[in-house]
DNA sequence: TTGCATTAGATGCGTCTGCATGTATGGTTG
DNA sequence: CAACCATACATGCAGACGCATCTAATGCAA
């Protein structure tokens, strides 16, 4: 299937995005979930708080931080909430504000995630030195 | 949000795909869909089949080029089909699979999209020079 | 030919997402 | 202070996805 590639630069650069994107979101999504009961958005929103430094997080600015909307944040802080890898607490300043802070349970399950999504994105960025044009992933 | 970057060099890359991806998808699924009535994987689907030069394609060869599960574009393929944009035809050599071809119709919407796909993918990929960290598309 | 594993694609199901909207609080203006 | 608009997050809803499974057609072997 398509053996003329697209001339125009700007298109390929984003296949390359999509073909990458694809790739680790794909493994990362299920070496996660079935290692660490974690979904790709669920561990980035942990790693974003870790690294953050900070105790106490805005749900818009997580929302910000992975590319999520609002909505689908709120949900995945519940999501985390009920599991117990954050927890939300009222902004007494603005009452209308959330924060949201790791658990040590949540510092705990993105220390032992880390080595996984670290593998996978290893493989993902490794395999390929010239240009693949066609993803060729076939049996990873 | 995020003073310290992770240091990691596959991280830093695969955020950067993770922005990008998030920006351009973001974007492209609203204009496309607004402006000429497609999903961005619609389009995708459409392009992939006028650049292959054939008339005939295989589901599992379209659900490759835009990396979507089986089940993912055997749908979107029967969206496309009603949409009058595609037809399926029974393969006779083994009865078991599926032609997919482009109609007129899916030609003309595809050629009406292109304006509107590159000048989204290049706003998305010539701002930002150095690395922004933190996509800030704001207002497009 | 019969029997069984394989393959192509369709479909049930549960999950996650974005958009639109709801609810509550805050801030501003007259 | 009262009315009004803006902001922060939650939620109803519909759409698209992946996984598991189903159906039908193949093909290979006994």
């Amino acid at each position: 299937m398509l053996r003329r590639m697209n001339e125009d630069p700007v298109v390929q650069k984003w296949r390359d995005v999509l073909a990458k994107h694809a790739a680790a979101s794909c493994v990362l999504e299920r070496e996660l979930s079935e290692r660490h009961r974690l979904g790709m958005s669920e561990f980035e929103v942990l790693e974003r708080m870790v690294e953050g430094g900070r105790e106490k997080y805005r749900v818009q600015e997580v929302a910000d931080a992975v590319h999520l909307s609002q909505s689908a944040c709120s949900r995945l802080i519940a999501r985390l909430e009920k599991a117990g890898l954050v927890c939300r607490n009222m902004c007494e300043a603005d009452r209308r504000g959330v924060f949201v802070r790791i658990t040590d349970e949540g510092r705990t399950r993105h220390r032992e995630a880390v080595p996984t999504h670290r593998a996978v994105l290893r493989q993902v960025f490794a395999a390929e030195p010239a240009k693949p044009a066609e993803l060729r992933p076939a049996e990873v």
